[in-house]
DNA sequence: GCAATTTACTTCGATATCTAACTATTATGT
DNA sequence: ACATAATAGTTAGATATCGAAGTAAATTGC
């Protein structure tokens, strides 16, 4: 995944002065927030992914696991795992077909609501997150590239674009 | 994409909580650092596509448009691509292959190295960069939901992310 | 000069995501 | 009440990515 040989310059730098150099100054912050935050998200999945792969999970499943194991009952509706991971019913769908047929989680019929189904985490689950969250600690989060306080500064920079977004109201 | 309701809190900050909570304070900030990251690459890409679409390009199509259209002779070896897209081979050859049956770009022999390819744009694939960037920087870089110097901080902390990670060197 | 290694690219199989269409159930509005 | 609209979830189709294996050509190292 990572290319053996570094680049010796910046490619979002090179692109940033290409878009001034066509007279398209204004949008090249943009740009380079847009192709910086892509890039990034390539580093750390490729990262993240190394780690849960001995687990047989994704980011994906792994970030529903925490979920549930955050929850008081270990359940949740599937559309409340949507609206909290951030993706379309047929992800949700997906990943939680995946975690079922490793048996990590199982649906349960909603008590009042007959269109609704809950995802529920059962021990084997909740002992995988135990051991994936761990590694993934050690391997991935301990040490992000960033230290402490820029780590933070980036953290509230997106949260700005967030907001911005819908994604929560401050 | 967008979920119809925002939440009322930020999940991210939530999950540092949580892993505050748990004993795991030295990886909470690296765990919000990834998931914001992974956020944000969702908001844009959807954001980038949404604009994309008409021209039936993709976020990575685009970027290929954009490195040819940039280049003196308009063509670049397939390898090169891989480094500066900073995708594997098969995705390179994914996205020439899609890209050269719209008769956008064209695969040229290497003049001396028999193994290597060579990706040329053409005129066509030149129009619909010129109309795409043009769209892309109205609705998406002209606004990516920080100001200014907000933007330029954050690309620069990504630049320090990626630096550490070897995509560079300075 | 020739075997062994490296490099360039393609093919294949598995995943994950999105959009759109579809079924079932619940809520709304007159 | 009852037709209509909204909501919950699944299914289907298209795309993109990755990893690993495979083919071909160039480089290397005796």
């Amino acid at each position: 995944m990572v290319p053996p040989k570094p680049l010796r310059f910046d490619p979002i730098r090179e692109a940033h002065d290409q878009w001034v150099a066509h007279g398209w100054s204004q949008s090249a912050d943009g740009m380079a927030v847009v192709t910086s935050i892509m890039r990034a998200q390539q580093i750390y999945l490729a990262r993240v992914n190394a780690a849960l792969r001995r687990f047989d999970l994704t980011f994906a499943r792994f970030e529903l696991l925490a979920l549930l194991s955050f929850t008081r009952k270990g359940s949740l509706p599937l559309n409340k795992v949507g609206a909290r991971l951030q993706v379309q019913p047929a992800s949700v769908t997906h990943v939680v077909d995946r975690l079922e047929a490793d048996g990590l989680v199982c649906r349960v019929p909603h008590d009042t609501d007959r269109r609704a189904t809950l995802v529920k985490i059962l021990p084997p689950g909740r002992a995988v997150f135990r051991k994936a969250v761990k590694v993934l600690n050690e391997e991935v989060f301990l040490d992000p590239g960033l230290p402490g306080e820029e780590a933070r500064s980036l953290v509230n920079l997106i949260a700005a674009i967030r907001l911005g977004e819908g994604d929560f109201v401050g």
